[in-house]
DNA sequence: ATGATGATTGGGG
DNA sequence: CCCCAATCATCAT
């Protein structure tokens, strides 16, 4: 029987950091590189895309630095968006008209307390 | 092993 | 908005 790609070491710490972040926050690309000591926010979003757990792993509370959507399940725009964006909005989280975060401080950073 | 790709980012125009 | 360089895990050859 086909046996699915292995998660590689590097991905497993990205979905392990991402599921710290609490239902009705959400995170950067840039904030997971930093935590995870990575220097490539890009590499994160490689690990993300191809996360097998969604949505138990919660790839979908990673936006971008600019605050703007960013990506979901392989896309940069069109269906896959939305369902990213309802996801959030059914968590709290919402964006503006010009696709940014409308509230900044929903934003969680790895190693900041409430 | 080498080259290309990408859910990014910060800088510049 | 668009383009570019830097960065790096993963994929295709």
């Amino acid at each position: 029987m086909m046996k699915g790609r292995a998660v590689t070491a590097f991905e497993q710490r990205v979905y392990d950091q991402v599921s710290l972040v609490p239902v009705g926050r959400v995170t950067t690309y840039a904030e997971m590189s930093k935590a995870l000591d990575c220097h490539s926010a890009q590499a994160i979003g490689q690990a993300l895309k191809r996360n097998p757990f969604a949505p138990e792993v919660p790839c979908h509370r990673v936006i971008r630095a600019d605050h703007s959507i960013g990506g979901y399940a392989g896309q940069t725009g069109g269906e896959k968006l939305e369902l990213k964006l309802s996801l959030l909005k059914s968590e709290g989280v919402e964006f503006n008209s010009v696709g940014k975060l409308v509230l900044p401080e929903k934003l969680f950073l790895f190693g900041a307390r409430d």
